[in-house]
RNA sequence: GCCCUGGUAGCUCAGUUGGAUAGAGCGACCGCCUCCUAAGCGGUAGGUCACAGGUUCGACUCCUGUUCAGGGCACCA
């Protein structure tokens, strides 16, 4: 389906290699929605920038171009204005013509691509032995979008959960089991009681050089296999990751146990891995440990930062692993494309990653590279987001107390609903508010987490735009009237709240594309959410069930909120929301 | 010290490869329900886009410097 914006280029462009040449047609006619009403529907902007090539003034450019464009059909007024902008004004039986082609269109212009890659999506990565807080929230959930929206694009997408259950703080923490006299009954001990210990464990290491060195001995043996420090690790991993999938079943996400791809995974390569640096030459001792020099990287006293994939005891650390697993996801998985969803403090590590395997050549040029880093969640005094008592928000009950809150509200808005249905609801939006709290903001910005905003319902929330589908839904049901029914109505578009809510639903497309092309979910938010507001607008100026309403324009006002409603539900959709049927 | 991110209305945030008068929501103020769900809509007020230069016909956007905030910089991840 081709957009309005390239079909208008094509005439644009047209006229432009008319007027000056073939060396014009691959120019870019600059052509993008008025950014104000009263300049027409869309801009073309070229004319300034050819100034200076032509060596004409821009209106004049532009008046040549006025002279050559031949579009009846589309527009129905062009004009010139400022220092010679193009403005275009759409016929209103062009846009009647391509909502209707808008609506019989399966994935309302989206193109799947033509070529498809495989697209490895390291997200989410909990640590065993910890309960999930809500430091993985974001990852979880933009990781989950990325995923969504790629696969939707046609990509075949491979979801990685590198769960960290590999290192150090396992030595430590099994070591503190072992000294505490673990027995089989322990494996009755929930998450909580596990993470305590690893708290404990933690302190014991850092104050009790003993300790810390049996801890070390014992990080030695899990490695190399021995049975009961395994049986131990096994109870572990099994406890965390029980924990872990009830989380994400709860959150609605798409990871499941088949995407665990654990640090433990790669042990038995790791050994291959350093031995191949070790025959590219890549590898140097320093200190006593296997490192990796790369260019551009320095330490604080400015000497080259190595990057130590084995260290002087002999283990290895997560840059063996993260080496480790580039290569298995090239080689084995067959990656075009590797993402890595974690926050932005690990940016160096990536960034020397990326330069280790490139080197080492596992990764080829072909293989695009990206970490997709985002901020932290940050409370009211922008201060790392914690409890009253300052310590980690638990993921569960963030999510308990969201939907306590959403239930409230719900109570407050609409005291009719049964009880039974308003817990489903509040499980519903509770959840939509708490992705698209954290969706919605640029993921490179540190976010201000706010319950009341988040649950605010009006604003740039989940629940305003889950409140626009509601409506929708509840104009057919008053109606009486089968949505499938207006599919093939024919489009007459009378009013300006029409025609704007119609340019917004044309520009579908290009809010997708511009969240692959940057990674930025956050744009999707923004469309739907002003698309969501010009529905109710047009809502409020344009009466639909109404006897005033004529016979022809109540049929397109219906197929006009259908189209919003399916748009609305399907970029919902990409960013992992569910809609409701009434609220 | 070096490097990476950020700084936009009182608050929370958008702002596309540089385009017209920088936009929302909240809060404040003024309106709109005998009418398809007021969880909504319309309007008013509120800005030195951190600061200073530069490039450009045109800069919130690109470049340089300054400043403030957060983060990273060797055996943790």
């Amino acid at each position: 389906m081709k957009t309005i914006k390239s079909e208008l280029s094509e005439h644009i462009v047209a006229a432009v290699v008319k007027l000056y040449g073939d060396d014009y047609c691959d120019l870019d006619p600059l052509i993008q929605p008025t950014t104000n009403s009263e300049f027409g529907d869309y801009q073309a902007n070229l004319a300034m920038s050819l100034a200076k090539k032509l060596e004409q003034k821009p209106r004049e450019i532009a008046h040549a171009l006025l002279e050559e464009l031949d579009m009846p059909s589309i527009c129905d007024k062009i004009e010139i204005a400022g220092p010679g902008f193009i403005n275009l004004y759409l016929k209103n039986t062009f846009v009647n013509q391509r909502l209707e082609t808008l609506a019989n269109s399966p994935e309302f212009g989206v193109t799947r691509e033509f070529s498809p890659e495989t697209i490895v999506i390291d997200y989410s990565a909990p640590n065993i032995a910890k309960e999930m807080h809500v430091g993985h929230l974001r990852s979880t959930v933009i990781g989950d979008a990325a995923a969504r929206i790629f696969t939707k694009l046609g990509h075949k997408v491979i979801r990685q959960n590198h769960m960290g259950d590999w290192g150090t703080q396992f030595g430590m923490l099994i070591e503190f089991l072992v000294d505490g006299g673990w027995t089989e009954q322990d494996s009755q001990d929930s998450l909580a009681d596990i993470e305590q210990r690893y708290r404990d464990s933690k302190l014991k290491f850092d104050s009790d050089p003993e300790f810390n060195q049996r801890a070390r001995q014992r990080v030695v043996a899990l490695q190399s296999g021995d049975d009961y420090t395994l049986k131990l690790w096994n109870y572990l991993v099994r406890e965390s990751t029980q924990h872990f999938m009830e989380i994400y079943q709860r959150l609605g996400v798409l990871l499941t146990e088949t995407d665990n791809c654990p640090e433990s995974f790669y042990n038995p390569m790791l050994a291959g891995t350093v031995q191949e640096l070790a025959d590219k030459s890549m590898l140097e001792t320093s200190d006593g440990a296997e490192v990796i020099f790369l260019d551009g990287f320095k330490d604080r006293d400015e000497r080259p930062l190595p990057m130590i994939v084995r260290k002087s005891d002999g283990g290895y650390l997560y840059s063996t692993t993260d080496l480790a697993a580039v290569r298995y996801r090239c080689a084995d998985l067959g990656a075009n494309r590797i993402i890595y969803i974690t926050d932005a403090r690990q940016a160096q590590h990536f960034a020397m990653l990326f330069a280790a395997v490139r080197k080492a050549g596992w990764a080829s040029t072909e293989v695009r590279l990206d970490h997709m880093p985002f901020g932290s969640v940050l409370g009211a005094d922008r201060k790392p987001f914690k409890t009253r008592e300052g310590g980690t928000v638990r993921l569960i009950d963030l999510l308990d107390e969201a939907e306590k809150r959403a239930e409230v509200v719900l109570q407050l808005k609409n005291p009719e609903l049964p009880v039974s249905e308003r817990k489903e609801l509040a499980k519903t939006i509770s959840l939509a508010a708490l992705k698209y709290a954290d969706l919605s903001n640029d993921r490179i910005k540190d976010y201000v987490f706010d319950w009341d905003r988040m649950l605010a319902l009006d604003g740039n929330t989940a629940p305003y735009l889950q409140n626009a589908y509601v409506r929708i839904l509840s104009i057919f049901r008053k109606g009486e009237i089968d949505r499938g029914s207006v599919r093939s109505a024919k489009f007459e578009l009378s009013h300006p709240a029409e025609k704007a809510l119609a340019l917004k639903l044309f520009q579908y497309s290009a809010a997708i594309y511009a969240v692959v092309d940057r990674l930025e979910p956050h744009r999707l938010c923004t469309y739907l959410y002003e698309l969501a507001a010009l529905f109710h607008a047009f809502y409020e100026a344009c009466p639909i069930l109404k006897e005033e309403t004529p016979e022809s324009i109540r049929k397109s006002r219906l197929a006009l909120s259908d189209l919003c409603a399916r748009i609305l539900k399907d970029g919902l959709d990409i960013l992992g929301i569910e809609t409701v049927e009434r609220m």
